[in-house]
DNA sequence: GAACCTGATTAACCTATGTGAATCGGTCTT
DNA sequence: AAGACCGATTCACATAGGTTAATCAGGTTC
């Protein structure tokens, strides 16, 4: 039988030992399921929490602005994901949160997270782990950010997306779905989106990835994965 | 009386209120002092570990490499922090942290650690928001490097290790060390050797800052945070 | 089905930053 | 004190990627 927090179980499953008894635990938790469109903030800088959110469906970013306006994208989420356990110990969120495309979120009341967690301490350090994972992600995306060519950095941002869906379960083809505009993709590459644009165009005619209309397809695996330089073990993934 | 990780305390008191308890908690870690010189190693990445280190005197710095050599650097460690907490739950660390000076650093054990945390809940959750203040500079680094211009990022820098180092007492005038190279700003910042220089002179002239041979001093502190678009929100100090 | 959007694409041009290499100035070594 | 380093600095030149703006294509609205 399909649950909402199916998702957040097998994300949990995918980076660590998930006991039994957690899982009926987390079955548990009290939650309010909610609907998002597109551009719709689940959560916004400055904000102080008081819950948090499980993607239930759909896909949410996490991004940071400029004075000028400039943004940042630092990570998109998937179904699975909770993007703002943080706000458990850093109650004042420092980022926005929003739909990049239509999303159902669950959220959990602190108190409620808390008090479970205050219960399991093995779940502690599970819930710990994934924020720490989260984290480890964004070494990887600075030192890309910071060093790597525009077409690396590209194949490396549709390698992870493609791992991390695979590792969860929600895809198992080379071919799937991540819709997002080429505006997204150039801010969460640090780059313009004309450049955008000409990388996927490069991708596309070195016969590596084709990107459209929001749905992706790798080509050619290894070679865009050695362009990109990906190593998946930043992804701290537990089956390895 | 001057004990090795009164720095620890002093650091976890800037991000949390920390209890008598487990200040007492904390004294009582077995815990074995070591010393590095410049360029040393405390960690490489792909190591397995099953301790962890807090930086007691000096500056280590937390980087990264690109197959062809390049280098980031992720982050700064001034002493107080611990940089590799997150091994506690990520046991196979994917970066290197380095002496940039000659370093005091303690070291302890995971199991020693996870004792003390078991007992204390509340510790717990200190040391996780620890991880998560860590990870919340991350975010903010993504941006600047991202959209930032090198002078902006030079400037934050700047403003970064001031206030981080005013909150835990190491410094308390606008003249203070650190201990790096142009080099290593370059690494950090995401830029060239040259063009570090380059920048470092535009501030000098423009009398916001003067960095000369491991001495940094802010000259005009509201222009030069201003420039680095620098809030200090993302660090989550206690005391605001 | 005309007007409108939003996102993708192209072109022409511009600039921030990178590269390579030489020079300079301390400081450590022998 | 003569090398030998390492880090800082400068210069000349190269280029990845940014900017602006125009056009195109598909979908939605009334």
């Amino acid at each position: 039988m399909q649950e909402p927090l199916d998702v957040l179980i097998a994300k949990l499953a995918s980076i660590g030992r998930l006991l039994p008894e957690y899982e009926t635990a987390i079955r548990q938790l009290p939650i309010r399921v909610s609907q998002l469109d597109r551009g719709d903030d689940a959560v916004m800088e400055g904000q102080i929490m008081g819950h948090c959110c499980v993607v239930i469906e759909g896909l949410l970013q996490r991004h940071k602005h400029m004075q000028d306006g400039s943004r940042q994208i630092l990570s998109f989420h998937p179904a699975g994901d909770i993007p703002d356990l943080q706000s458990l110990h850093l109650r004042k969120v420092d980022y926005t949160l929003s739909a990049t495309t239509p999303t159902t979120i669950a959220t959990i009341r602190h108190s409620d997270m808390q008090a479970m967690l205050r219960k399991h301490p093995g779940l502690t350090d599970l819930f710990w782990r994934d924020t720490l994972v989260d984290a480890a992600k964004f070494l990887t995306w600075m030192m890309l950010i910071g060093q790597a060519s525009a077409e690396a950095r590209m194949a490396h941002l549709f390698c992870e997306m493609f791992m991390r869906l695979k590792s969860v379960g929600t895809i198992d083809s080379f071919e799937f779905p991540f819709k997002v505009t080429q505006s997204d993709l150039a801010d969460a590459l640090g780059m313009s989106i004309v450049h955008a644009n000409r990388t996927l165009q490069e991708l596309r005619s070195a016969g590596l990835l084709i990107f459209a209309s929001g749905q992706a397809e790798i080509l050619d695996w290894p070679r865009l994965s050695e362009l990109g330089q990906f190593d998946p073990a930043y992804l701290h993934l537990a089956d390895e």
